[in-house]
DNA sequence: GTCTATACTTGGATAGAC
DNA sequence: GTCTATCCAAGTATAGAC
């Protein structure tokens, strides 16, 4: 059940000043995206989309199964964009200087991008829709394998009992997160610099005692 | 603009089996935090709490200005509870051991007690609500402030410029936050159990380095 | 103070024409 | 495929009786 729609598409001409069927579902889920980011969950509702998508309603339920289905669409769209992007750097750093480095290009860039923020909305507001939860869960357990992976570099093998990497790499999502969720609260950056700022500091500190400086 | 609604009580007499006024709006405030933590931010409606609250909606409106001026009253009473239980203890760490093993206890206690859950949903929820942005805001700073006290005590002077005690503050807040965001994405306690676990695994050894163990 | 009843608004979703 | 028109559910808020 709840079963993406993915209608056929008999003709693949782009007939006249029409677009087609494609290019409106690809509207809505760019729209669907920018409404997140701008409005938040609360506002994102099939009239706001489909009004900055340019279309009706009946084309959203067309295309879609409703909007928790199009709110998967964009979490796919978001979370495969981030993964192709951040997998391999990731996995190459091997400082902590590299990493934190890396730690805050990323988050630049997903605060930039508002990628950080679709994450945020949905993570908050899936809960109360039934579907979508176990949904958002499994993307965000993805990028936590992949940051788990990351900090095994960086864990000596005495300490992995007592510094679990996949403990840590929950904890760096979650302060991600929780960076991002705060920093729409007072709508101020400064906060977030800050801590990368810090973190970047520490993390090159680091990096010269490990000796492996680069 | 916006003043909180509190209406002067003439007489003070709870009369037969009526409950008096104020005991109806402790009751409203009651069922909205549980309904915050129960139900979520999207689903704290008027209708939903007053239905908890076993009276009807035009009370709601006559205690309060209207649902956001009721949600500000819960983060009050939560907020003012959490600081009045948790002020002194956090002042009066001074080793990392005892600091970690009080930020596991107060982990747990505003995860049983729903209390976290409150803040992360009214920190969510709040920007979409005019008013209330604001106001979510500055409880959060007060909490801020207090975690960067806590956390002066242990920062040597030296690191202070890198490692300033505002932006620990304010990671660890956010990490707060995101946790519990997680939590109830996968509706599973261990992730944040697990991080807190290592983090006074690390703590405790963090302590006995410092020699101040006790 | 508290209720019932109601006015108004917004959102999800479908029918049927084109 | 896309539209307009429409139905229905749920939310905020108020009026007026008691």
């Amino acid at each position: 059940m709840t079963a993406r729609t993915t209608p056929a598409h008999g003709s693949t001409a782009t007939r006249g000043s029409n677009r087609s069927g494609v290019a409106t579902r690809t509207a809505l889920v760019e729209a669907a995206r920018r409404t997140l980011v701008e409005d938040g969950f609360a506002r994102t509702s099939a009239r706001s989309v489909a009004a900055r998508a340019g279309c009706s309603q009946a084309s959203l339920f067309y295309h879609f199964d409703g909007v928790p289905d199009l709110l998967l669409a964009v979490l796919d769209e978001v979370s495969d964009r981030r993964m192709a992007a951040y997998r391999e750097p990731l996995l190459a750093a091997r400082t902590p200087g590299q990493l934190t480095r890396l730690a805050r290009r990323i988050a630049a860039a997903d605060i930039a991008s508002g990628d950080l923020r679709v994450l945020v909305e949905l993570v908050a507001g899936a809960p109360t829709v039934p579907g979508l939860k176990a949904q958002v869960a499994e993307r965000i357990a993805r990028w936590e394998e992949l940051v788990s992976q990351a900090a095994e570099h960086f864990i000596p093998r005495p300490l992995r009992s007592t510094v679990r990497p996949a403990v840590v790499a929950h904890a760096v999502v979650a302060g991600f997160l929780g960076l991002e969720l705060l920093r729409d609260l007072r709508d101020d950056d400064a906060g977030t610099e800050d801590v990368l700022e810090d973190l970047e500091q520490v993390g090159r500190v680091a990096g010269a005692i490990a000796g492996g400086a680069r």
